[in-house]
DNA sequence: TGCCAAAATTAGAATTAATCTAAATTTAGA
DNA sequence: TCTAAATTTAGATTAATTCTAATTTTGGCA
């Protein structure tokens, strides 16, 4: 994803482009610290002195919407963001904390495949779909 | 996991079989709803009336410290709690919210394997662990 | 059994993440 | 330039959860 890209993607549904967008995205394509809604408050304050928390929530949900970035809840409570959109998972590192992104292809051969890396002590998958009860002919 | 079992738990590890508790666990041992605290709190009234908010969420975390349920957020915001302690992954169906439980071997063959019953649109892993850099020797 | 200290529960206040509201500002297009 | 629609803003509001401090219950022991 780039800065042009997300400008048309924001186009594409009819949305303008405002100081505010363009800026936020431009923190979260820079950054690989998948940071909280927050936390990118916090990061943009120094470009935009006026932009307000309700804005970043906002702009967060647009670009979400718009498939700019992608939200995820890796614990209870606390909503982050990620403008690496192409499929992938993510490493909670248990001593620091850090979020690491693992390559989607990983998976096929999941705990082999990241062993030596990244040492994996639990994993979560929640799948999204519909479901079809095996009874129903 | 069974009554006796949670009881056991509990008491190796010094904390006193309350009502309460007994309540709780003995409620999401047979559900299958994958409850929210507040559900909990609604669903347990009848048999304690005098039980607390507080107590809910304090029980809660209490049986997850325990290793007697666990603790998982499908959705921002939103923690939910599930006395199926065996490793296993959740499916949410986009159509209904409900959440089903998803074997762990399952995911070896990944999507194949849940193909006829569940369609996947979409899934997310979560890996929890330690990070070793590939560059230190 | 009765007492005691520790553990647990309770009600309500406080906190945190996030959304809502309504007014002010900005934007894009005619 | 003018205008309607979109966006931003500050602050109020909501929802989930934790905290606090007082009260109650628990289990061990004389």
């Amino acid at each position: 994803m780039t800065v042009e890209q997300a400008r048309a993607l924001l186009l594409e549904k009819g949305l303008n482009i405002t100081p505010q967008r363009v800026v936020i995205t431009d923190y979260l394509l820079h950054t690989i610290e998948h940071p909280s809604a927050d936390e990118v408050f916090e990061a943009v304050k120094e470009r935009l002195p006026s932009c307000s928390r309700a804005t970043v929530y906002n702009t967060l949900n647009t670009l979400t919407e718009a498939g700019i970035v992608r939200a995820f809840s890796p614990e209870p409570g606390k909503t982050r963001y990620d403008a690496n959109i192409a499929p992938h998972h993510h490493f909670i590192d248990l001593n620091t904390g850090a979020i690491h992104d693992i390559p989607w292809e990983c998976v096929d051969q999941l705990c082999q495949s990241l062993g030596d890396e990244f040492k994996i002590k639990d994993y979560q998958i929640t799948f999204y779909g519909e479901h079809r009860p095996a009874s129903t002919p």
